[in-house]
DNA sequence: TTATTTTTTGTCATAATTGACAATTTATCA
DNA sequence: TGATAAATTGTCAATTATGACAAAAAATAA
């Protein structure tokens, strides 16, 4: 006899919003104000459905990591079927590839202003690392005789690539920048080639 | 006859703590109240000497860039003395460097924030680039038959790589990322290493 | 000491942000 | 249709942030 619930939905989509303001504002000037607009509903309801503003931050971590891990999961899906490094460069830079550039520039956001609070360091901490162990599985199997700490190494570097490629482009730098962080990432890659 | 002024000192000391709170609680987080707190001085004394929050902000990008540019400095005269790659990653890794972490936070907040004003977008990009022409006369001078775009994009994954150290810096991250992080920097100089 | 300029402080008005809650509307089922 | 529970909206108080300006204090030279 109730009225349906939404707020599974509704909650989605304010967070949504919530991460397309904290990407563009940052986290202190995503008001309620902007993400009520953004989200195309009235103030309170952010309220109704995620609480106070604390609990909003909460909710926020929670759902970037949620989102970070889908963006895992989806990588590791297409890096399984790479047969090359060539390809592993070719999957991880795509141009076209779907990818959202407001997640890594809100995890930074949220880094900065949580890091005290070690729940939510440690889940952000742990998204970065399911990604890592997501190359380093790839890589491992690309090159099974290499050691484990130079494969770990050169995922490290990897991610560092993709993660400032994605820092920078809230400036879109010149094209050349692109092409030379992928070139670096290839170098790095191609180390873990050859023989034994 | 005049009392004298202060006007360059304060406004570094202010600028300082806004660069302080700036890289703990974001751009839109240092308040200025927070600003004067940290500083020491009373608030008005910030509008006194810096002028409104949009001039602050373009005052602190300044100063930001300013900053970093002299740092590029330091690094490059280092930089100048190295004999290897061993020594080149002992110099920009090492533990005990005289190496600010508000800066690339700080670097960071601003970029998601001024990304529209021309002006500041490549005064940001500018001492991004400044930094990185550093690293490539070093590998140049090194490794001199080396084709700059492989130099270059050795220099862009360094970069990259110090670049995500100190984002990651703020969730003091296990300390064998840190590791790993270098010897990705470490295995990338080493392609430049060898014959042809 | 006095004049002059700057620093520093005090204070008020306005706007922005958030918290809280009442009231209304809407959708479902009995 | 009527009851029920949820969604949605309206509104106000409290807190916070900023802008603006007047006034006091301090330092120097004449």
């Amino acid at each position: 006899m109730p009225r349906p619930s939404l707020k599974d939905q509704r909650s989605d989509e304010i967070l949504d919003a919530y991460l397309t303001c904290v990407a563009r504002f940052g986290l202190e000037g995503a008001t309620q104000e902007r993400i009520a607009a953004e989200a195309g509903v009235k103030r309170p309801l952010l309220r109704h459905y995620l609480g106070n503003r604390g609990q909003m931050i909460t909710a926020l971590c929670d759902h970037v990591v949620l989102v970070f891990d889908r963006m895992t999961d989806g990588a590791d899906a297409v890096l399984k079927e790479a047969q090359s490094y060539e390809e592993v460069i070719g999957l991880l830079f795509a141009e076209d590839i779907d990818h959202d550039p407001r997640l890594l520039v809100a995890w930074q956001a949220l880094a900065v202003s949580v890091g005290d609070q070690p729940d939510q360091r440690d889940a952000l901490l742990n998204s970065l690392e399911r990604f890592l162990q997501a190359l380093t599985r790839t890589f491992q199997r690309l090159s099974p005789n290499r050691s484990m700490e130079k494969t770990r190494a050169v995922a490290q570097g990897v991610m560092a690539i993709l993660v400032n490629l994605d820092s920078l482009s809230i400036l879109s730098p010149p094209q050349a920048w692109r092409n030379e962080l992928r070139d670096g990432a290839a170098i790095l890659l191609a180390s873990l080639e050859g023989e034994g």
